[in-house]
DNA sequence: CATTAGCTTGCGGAAATACGCAAAGAGAAT
DNA sequence: ATTCTCTTTGCGTATTTCCGCAAGCTAATG
């Protein structure tokens, strides 16, 4: 069984739900933070002292407030864990299922879980510890069906992503071809930025660039 | 103090954190429900009985799962009750933050407090049920800054939303005209479009179509 | 009733997007 | 090296968006 497990998580009552359920799991140390920097300090001095937390369980999205913090979400805080304890367990715990983002934080950071908030929260974290002891990643069923229907988001690549965002902040399309070619970007020529964007639009179904940009923030790309 | 109130909300530890605040403000009962169908199904049946719940406490994202339902959203639950119980007394408890949805619901169906799940949420809510026992309704502090900001968005009318809607949905500008001419909503020439289109850029400060379309989804106007 | 100000509409032209086509370039296979 | 294929690029044109202009319409004001 996990021996010190840390939970990020802003919502007191879901962090006292979280504690009073994995208590139940016999788990000897469970500490809670709510901020996401807090998360991280604890996770560095427990790594200086020779006893690492073994999972860090967290949530995706922190209220902001006065307080002035460098990590702004789950997603910052799984990046620079992943720097300082590559082999940390972790389970995202969060509402969040718009396609993109949680496909990122699987490709790119390699989370071992993802927990959908939500009326079987409490069983999913049970599943969720038990399959991850066993190595065995663990995601919600929702998730699943979620990822089961991932296939076009894959075909989209770095720079695709880059013309998206590009064009959602107002570039047109001589001016994301400029972006491109002042940073050595290839197949940066008007032409081929036309070209990306109908095969995005292909990709997606969408009939104008405003529903192409209304769809991939939808699913969350961008 | 209120005698009855209907906690409706799909996270465990969230409604059971919400019930142990409530509980300590003496409220003598306090039912909780995990669909919003049944949400709408008690405060019925109390109401026909005669002993009316007198607060509603409601979340806005409701998962969804195999079960068959017709309201799929707080709003939609707050729309359902108003019409039956227009004086019951409601409060959002909610992660959302965006201006639009958050305005709709003050403006439209008159909610009587905006509580932002977050740090402080217990404590919000205390304030909010003693404010709105003396009638005055109650918004968590990022909401009223929020709302503070909320200029803009006021003079967006319904048939701006629906020119944006449309557009997000891939209708170009000779499609809306042509879709205001086929349902008589008035300006509904291409020209008119074009202006309308042209003032609602100047209004969010939007460069191109694709990045007010961007914009609008971020605020959750559309 | 006349005037004024503000919408609404159609027209026309400039700018941007959409897209076919062919030449040039890059990489893999023979 | 040669061929083949795929990508990239530029060019030209059709369509769409953008926007000024002026005529028509509406509503409020004096």
């Amino acid at each position: 069984m996990f021996k010190k497990i840390l939970v990020a998580e802003d919502q007191q009552s879901i962090s006292a739900g979280l504690k009073s359920t994995l208590t139940k799991l016999d788990i000897p140390l469970i500490e809670t933070v709510d901020y996401c920097d807090n998360a991280l300090l604890k996770l560095k001095a427990a790594l200086l002292k020779n006893v690492p937390f073994d999972l860090l369980i967290t949530d995706l999205s922190f209220k902001e407030d006065h307080r002035l913090r460098k990590l702004r979400s789950g997603e910052d805080l799984i990046q620079q864990v992943k720097k300082i304890q590559p082999d940390l367990n972790v389970i995202v715990f969060s509402i969040e299922n718009r396609i993109g983002i949680v496909k990122k934080l699987i490709d790119v950071y390699g989370i071992n879980g993802y927990i959908s908030k939500g009326r079987r929260e409490a069983e999913d974290l049970n599943k969720a510890i038990k399959a991850i002891l066993r190595g065995v990643p663990y995601f919600s069923e929702d998730i699943v069906a979620l990822l089961h229907n991932a296939g076009n988001i894959s075909e989209v690549n770095t720079s695709d992503k880059l013309i998206l965002e590009l064009l959602a902040k107002g570039l047109n399309q001589k001016q994301i071809s400029e972006h491109f070619k002042k940073n050595n970007i290839p197949s940066g020529s008007k032409r081929s930025i036309e070209y990306r964007l109908q095969d995005l639009k292909i990709l997606f179904e969408a009939d104008t660039l405003p529903h192409l940009i209304s769809i991939v923030k939808d699913i969350g790309l961008i």
